[in-house]
DNA sequence: ATCTTTTGTGCGATATACGCACAATCGTCA
DNA sequence: TGACGATTGTGCGTATATCGCACAAAAGAT
């Protein structure tokens, strides 16, 4: 018998499961389909998406639940709060039309990497389609490599994310990611040729003062471009992020 | 006594206004400042903050709670289902780059204009410095008259938003308000003039079709800009933005 | 038309969450 | 440094909110 942890709100986490099962892989979720990624009992996955329709979160059409713009609020408050909009976004911008280049901000949740934010250009050589609170692969990007580097203790993290094989180039083993990630850790800098995305080189490098919650920004541009105009454009962009007070907070 | 709803979980109803409380109006708040904005008791009130802090969406330093990035994961959910970042953000960015003026998509959220995404410039004229998710006011913006002018009846929403004079242009009267709403319906486009920030001019167009959820693109600038331009600009991106299926899911 | 899957709904049982009270801690101010 | 006010941690009795199940109905697929 579990003894009930009375400080924390049961149902309430449950709900975030049910929020949470909208990770946008499907335009809409039926039920069942809520039921089944969460694990819970149908009426208690019926429950936790009625209560989001009834804040205005969801909305129903027929048998499908699909998300409203309003959860765009919720993410809103973390922006708003870090200036996003005043402190991060200029500069982002600022230094991607400069390097005619996509240039994001991103930091690890989990065992994955989270985007916060990205400058996007009207034609620039690379786009993914990302947006804020995109995931992408810890181990074979730039910028998981360079969050890797940041932290204190790396083994763990790279033992538990995942090791897909995105490109023929991608790295085949832990032991050979954590030897890129030590290199990444002397240089200063992580460089990835081809493992995530086939022909791509991406660039990462830290925005965060040691100590400080792990922040990288990164840049990716086709295999041949100015690899050091890529590098000297993130490094300015961290050091103003930095004087900016980025992460710090 | 009040008939109890079966259908949906209070409890998580709660959490998520606790959740809410985090509007980014200050940059971390307290388990009191929680149960003042939520109106909770303060014990109702922990027990939603520790949850959120147990699921990984706040973290708590002394007595100060604070967003963390993962919130913008559930914001993600909306973007990826509806294909911001590969159909909407670039064609946002193409048209504002030819523009020279930032350019937002915009939704109506209750009484407030929603923006859900924008092209922001590495130099622009103007810009608020907002984010996906920031909320501006309906009666005094041209995003708000265009999303106004789209509603059957958009009486009762204005007899339910605030009128604040941000500016001394600001129109002062509902009426005033429902009457320029009126032109824009008839003229296709919204237009205002220093009445939520002086010395800048607002236009917008409508994105979505006859009959679907509302949404409208607009674009500021400092008054006597090419107004003509900002329009013929706004028009081709709203059309584009059609086309490709935007508002239609 | 049939079959399978999904959903709506009622409900008895109980576990979860409620709010209160008390003590401890922290921040502010003189 | 001490006093005071505000905030927080915690235990707990109570009740109600939520649980999950079962049954019937509806919807979708073939």
């Amino acid at each position: 018998m579990t003894t009930q942890d009375r400080s924390t709100a049961a149902t309430f986490a449950k709900g975030m499961a049910v929020l949470a099962a909208f990770d946008g892989s499907a335009p809409a979720l039926t039920l069942a389909d809520i039921a089944r990624a969460t694990g819970q009992d149908r009426a208690a996955a019926r429950r936790g998406a009625l209560t989001l329709v009834q804040l205005g979160f969801l909305t129903q059409s027929g048998r499908a639940f699909a998300l409203t713009p309003k959860v765009l609020t919720l993410a809103a408050g973390y922006l708003r709060a870090n200036h996003f909009g005043h402190r991060v976004q200029p500069v982002l911008n600022r230094h991607a039309a400069q390097l005619e280049a996509e240039i994001v901000l991103a930091a690890r949740e989990g065992t994955e990497v989270l985007l916060l934010a990205q400058s996007t250009l009207a034609s620039g050589p690379v786009s993914f389609g990302f947006t804020p609170g995109s995931r992408l692969p810890l181990l074979h990007t730039s910028l998981g490599r360079m969050l890797l580097a940041l932290e204190p203790d790396p083994g763990p993290l790279a033992e538990a994310a995942e090791l897909p094989r995105h490109t023929e180039r991608s790295l085949g083993s832990r032991a050979e990611v954590l030897a890129s990630v030590a290199e990444a850790r002397a240089a200063g800098f992580a460089e990835t040729d081809g493992e995530f995305e086939s022909g791509i080189v991406g660039y990462a490098v830290p925005v965060s003062a040691p100590g400080a919650a792990g922040l990288v920004v990164g840049t990716s541009m086709p295999r041949g471009s100015d690899g050091e105009a890529a590098l000297r454009a993130l490094r300015l962009c961290a050091a103003e992020l930095r004087q900016s007070g980025v992460g710090v907070g």
